[in-house]
DNA sequence: CTATTTGCAAAGCATTTGCACATTT
DNA sequence: AAATGTGCAAATGCTTTGCAAATAG
């Protein structure tokens, strides 16, 4: 299950930000796009439905998400610019396509066995973690030479 | 086994690249921390032994050394504008304390499995990963309150 | 001796901030 | 009506670029 637009506006009201136009706008630009985007690409896709968007607000609101934990960064070796949805269990793993930017976020069961076995070793208490997996989606892999 | 300063000199000799005091002071900066460190901190260590060295050698040494896949980025919640000497293997595994910075790199063994998992499900070829692991190391915890 | 490397200053971008105006509730 | 949110323009901060002088090999 997603996030929507619609559930996240809900989810924004609760925690008493004002339901804007704009902010709508970013919702459904985000929500909407299976890849990653940029607070540029975000802009873009904002601005087809509220013309008069600022670039500003694009990263007020996605400042508000972060913190509210419904949207996450996207970390790829060469930048770490990208955002999207936050699954509702609030993970970060994300599935990489480096063709083409689509982004497929998946759910992982293999890791707490790790960071016990790191705790064991490093005496490190570990708080979280970051898992972003890299390769080629089916398109890009028919579409490729 | 790490690498140390010598060794990548040797290795950035090998690549054809010279072998200048203001990059020596850079190895020596990064190959001597414990912890990453942003491109700031790293020219302030460099600029202990090579007081005159410039902010944008840094830039352009950490590009060289990131090409030949010598140093690597290290990717945190908050920003991900620290390097770090990358192990041997090329791995780009980390356990990152939240408190200092400290960052051990670790090799990974049940990424794999999951990696096979994922291309099963999704049809993606995958090609690589990042993984970062947070936490607190014993120092930390011992000085928390 | 020659190609590479350096440092400076200036340019480039993405992001943040200050502030008057507009809008949501 | 009051508090919040918006957009603009300017400021900021990190990174890159152009170029003449310096230097490694």
């Amino acid at each position: 299950m997603r996030l929507t637009a619609n559930r996240i506006a809900g989810i924004l009201r609760t925690y008493g930000y004002r339901l804007t136009p704009q902010r709508h706008a970013v919702l459904k630009a985000i929500a909407s796009s299976g890849e990653h985007l940029t607070p540029e690409a975000i802009l873009e896709k904002a601005r087809a439905v509220q013309p008069q968007i600022g670039r500003v607000t694009i990263y007020r609101t996605l400042d508000i998400l972060g913190q509210l934990g419904l949207v996450c960064r996207v970390h790829a070796p060469d930048g770490c610019r990208g955002y999207m949805m936050t699954r509702p269990t609030g993970h970060h793993h994300h599935l990489v396509c480096v063709g083409c930017g689509r982004t497929v976020d998946f759910a992982d069961c293999s890791l707490s066995e790790l960071e016990r076995r790191l705790v064991k070793e490093t005496g490190f208490v570990t708080t979280g973690h970051l898992l972003e997996v890299y390769g080629m989606c089916p398109d890009c892999q028919a579409n490729s030479p």
